[in-house]
DNA sequence: AGGAACCTTATTTTT
DNA sequence: TAAGGTTCCT
């Protein structure tokens, strides 16, 4: 079992009882150490499958550790607490309902349902939504919970974040009214349950052993502190992480919690993982090189068996759609050499940047797939059949009754829907509790409705799963609504994808809550431990299983195809190829990304991603110009291009300044350097495959008035101070500039209106 | 209630 | 550019 892995894995593996760090580099057998330590730590009798907790960030993780340890290891995976940290904390809630004070049945928001609760919430409440947009409010409540806060423990410094705590306490008591809860919730309430109910606290520090978690970069802080009152009744922590790969900190993960677990945990037992299995020499190299960049490290260093392979190829176009181009033929010369489609890449900081490449790949005829986009269960006829399942199991969800309770059309319009909110808040009911008390025309209406779900959930009674879902799907309308839209076959599709999904759900884990134990594992568990009751309906679990597993994120896999993806969802992929394209300033490392705390690094993890994804080709492409939000935009080159040692690099265009993006960390700093002459590289048409339409890029810059402006020139602004142009688009008085201030962030100005003095070029 | 016209905005998104 | 949201008109 251990013995084809290398000195460092195996001493991870066979660590002896105490927390540890595993620094895992990109492709360094991550995910092998983590299963075949739990593999090793069962075989060894060290801990029963049920002493172990092993927690993921994503479903497809979880997953695939329970199919690896059950290839390592003759035994029965099902009832072992191996899942995702909301899907365990679900598990926890449910067994514990009653203790965490939740109804049995409590349903989970999604982001989407979080944030139209949020809607809900700021217009009966009568809230400015301009002063409190609903994103932010989300964002504010998310962000309170994954810092374990309640409203009444946020500071409230000004009048505007009174508010802001006014509004998540009104959000939270709403929550409580309609029994949901949202996945931040999930994570708090386990994290209070356990916290405050010593009995259930010490039942499960004294189960599991030994914790193992991977991608620990990515835990917020409200995770950690979960973790750590989990173990603190002697468990192991086994943490897995790279801090170089940490790019979720924009939603709250904290890799400061990496430093902070090896100073109070793991001092002394830190194992790092370094040897790459994944890229060749070149591609592995230059990774280093560049996140070599940053400051605040752990500090590993890949290194790889294989040579050094082909260098990394450097091309810069004048346009984003020759960019487009190029990629794509050089795709297809590698296709015609016999690469399989589905082993390349084409990776882009937005998702905005596909449209170009999908648009040239189409044109060759190239298949692709863009991952990304909508998942299954957020499909809006799928999210409408949901909500009346959700109805089903407890109609006081206000949320789903409002979604549907006029879809299909029944003739119940806002005037009504305000009418019933109005009697439900005076009644301190749901809206499904209010129905009887409005009368006339509209009551019946209502009435009619609510009848309808009394008669579904009737008859969910006694019908099988996926039998309760096609009965919904009829009884509804839904069915008929579908059918008679034009665009409506796929949409019925999905409802049957629906069904089926259930059909599969009921077979495969139609046991969820009762666990197969063994005798032997029986006895270690006592009864305090229900995991998932037995009174869950199938119904309940399913609709737990849709709001926690959100399903496919991207296009069906089968036809071999040229694969599409923004780097994020790149992380823990690799590719024989892979384009990373759009390396200019601005887009990557990304303009917002500058005013940001520590964003810079960031960014440059994220190339550092992007990067290590390769196993024997990478391409780094940029456009000199660009079409964003409408308007023709030129940028410099990355700086992550110039933090690349030139040896491991060749240019397939020629490569003209070495200032361009070489703002290094000195941000604003003079770059009036004897070589900076941005103009001549532009006018010199770099490649053949210029197109004749070339435009007219920004070399000569733009002449407004006296003054001739430049990309890369210092210029001054009596209120933005000191900044940089890096970009120009326009002409005379329309001319307008992108200019980059050193402290202020971003700006575009009118050349025509704005008093800027030049201060070098 | 539905549609057209208008305005605003634009990074990434495991659960 | 183009999507999403709002408002206004029928």
């Amino acid at each position: 079992m251990i013995g084809s892995l290398n000195e460092q894995q195996q001493a991870a593996v066979t660590l002896p009882e105490g927390h540890a760090l595993v620094l895992a580099g990109a492709g360094s057998g991550k995910t092998r150490v983590l299963t075949t330590r739990m593999a090793w730590l069962i075989q060894t009798s060290q801990v029963s499958p049920f002493g172990l907790l092993a927690v993921t960030f994503t479903n497809k993780s979880a997953r695939e550790m329970l199919t690896r340890l059950s290839s390592l290891l003759p035994i029965n995976t099902r009832g072992m607490w191996v899942g995702t940290f909301h899907g365990l904390c679900n598990r926890l809630l449910r067994a514990h309902h009653r203790d965490a004070g939740l109804p049995q049945t409590f349903q989970i928001l999604d982001s989407a349902d979080q944030l139209s609760a949020i809607k809900r919430l700021i217009k009966a409440a009568g809230i400015d939504d301009d002063k409190y947009p609903p994103r932010d409010v989300q964002r504010f409540i998310n962000g309170s919970k994954e810092q374990g806060l309640r409203p009444e423990q946020v500071d409230a410094w000004d009048a505007h974040r009174r508010g802001l705590i006014s509004i998540y306490e009104q959000y939270q008591a709403q929550c409580e009214r309609e029994g949901v809860v949202d996945f931040a919730e999930l994570l708090l309430r386990a994290y209070e349950l356990l916290s405050r109910n010593a009995p259930i606290r010490e039942h499960y520090q004294r189960r599991f052993q030994h914790i193992l978690i991977d991608e620990f970069q990515d835990t917020n802080d409200l995770q950690y502190r979960w973790l750590k009152l989990l173990a603190g009744g002697g468990a192991s922590l086994f943490a897995v992480g790279d801090d170089d790969q940490s790019i979720y900190a924009f939603r709250g993960a904290n890799v400061g919690n990496m430093a902070a677990f090896e100073r109070d945990y793991a001092k002394g037992n830190v194992i790092r993982l370094e040897q790459n299995y994944r890229s060749h020499g070149h591609i592995l190299d230059s990774a280093n090189a560049l996140i070599a960049h940053n400051a605040a490290r752990l500090g590993k260093n890949l290194w790889t068996e294989e040579g050094e392979g082909e260098p990394v190829r450097v091309c810069e176009q004048g346009t984003d759609l020759l960019e487009a181009q190029w990629v794509v033929d050089e795709i297809k010369s590698l296709v015609n050499d016999g690469h399989t489609r589905s082993d390349i890449a084409v990776l882009y900081r937005s998702n905005a940047q596909s449209r170009v490449i999908e648009h040239a790949l189409f044109s060759s005829g190239l298949p692709y797939k863009v991952y990304g986009g909508l998942r299954f269960f957020e499909r809006q006829e799928v999210k409408h059949a949901l909500a009346y399942l959700r109805l089903i199991t407890n109609p006081n969800d206000d949320t789903s009754w409002l979604r549907v309770v006029n879809f299909p059309a029944r003739g119940i319009g806002a005037r009504t829907l305000e009418q019933l909110g109005d009697a439900a808040r005076a009644a301190g009911s749901s809206l499904y509790g209010a129905v009887d008390s409005l009368s006339g025309k509209s009551g019946l209406k209502l009435q009619a409705f609510a009848e309808l779900l009394a008669q579904l959930t009737e008859q969910a009674h006694y019908l099988p799963l996926p039998e309760i879902i096609e009965h919904v799907v009829h009884h509804s309308g839904l069915r008929d609504f579908y059918m008679g839209e034009k665009e409506g076959e796929d949409r019925l599709e999905n409802l049957q994808e629906l069904v089926n999904a259930a059909a599969v759900f009921v077979g495969e884990e139609g046991m969820v809550g009762e666990p197969a134990l063994s005798q032997a594992a029986r006895e270690t568990v006592d009864p305090l431990d229900m995991a998932g009751p037995p009174t869950m309906s199938p119904l309940d679990s399913f609709l737990s299983h849709a709001s926690l597993e959100a399903g496919d994120n991207q296009a069906r896999a089968g036809e071999d195809a040229i694969q599409l993806m923004t780097v994020h969802a790149a992380k823990g992929l690799e590719f024989d190829s892979v384009f990373m394209t759009g390396l200019e300033e601005g887009l990557f490392p990304h303009e917002n990304s500058l005013t940001e705390q520590g964003g810079l690094e960031e960014e440059r993890r994220l190339m550092y991603v992007a990067m290590t994804r390769a196993r024997k080709r990478l391409y780094l492409t940029l456009a000199q110009s660009r079409m964003l939000h409408g308007q023709t935009r030129y940028a410099m080159r990355s700086r992550f291009l110039e933090e690349i040692p030139d040896a491991h690099l060749k240019w397939l265009t020629p490569k003209v300044s070495t200032m361009g993006a070489a703002m290094g960390s000195g941000m604003g700093s003079s770059w009036s350097g004897s070589g900076y002459r941005r103009g001549d590289a532009y006018n010199r048409p770099s490649t053949g495959a210029m197109s004749p339409r070339e435009p007219r890029l920004a070399t000569s810059g733009v002449r407004v008035g006296e003054k001739q402006f430049r990309i890369g020139q210092g210029v001054h602004h009596a209120k933005f101070g000191d900044g940089t142009i890096i970009g120009l688009s326009g002409m005379g008085n329309d001319a307008q500039a992108q200019i980059q201030f050193r402290d202020v962030g971003t700006k575009t100005l009118a050349l025509g209106v704005a008093k800027l003095d030049i201060v070098s070029s």
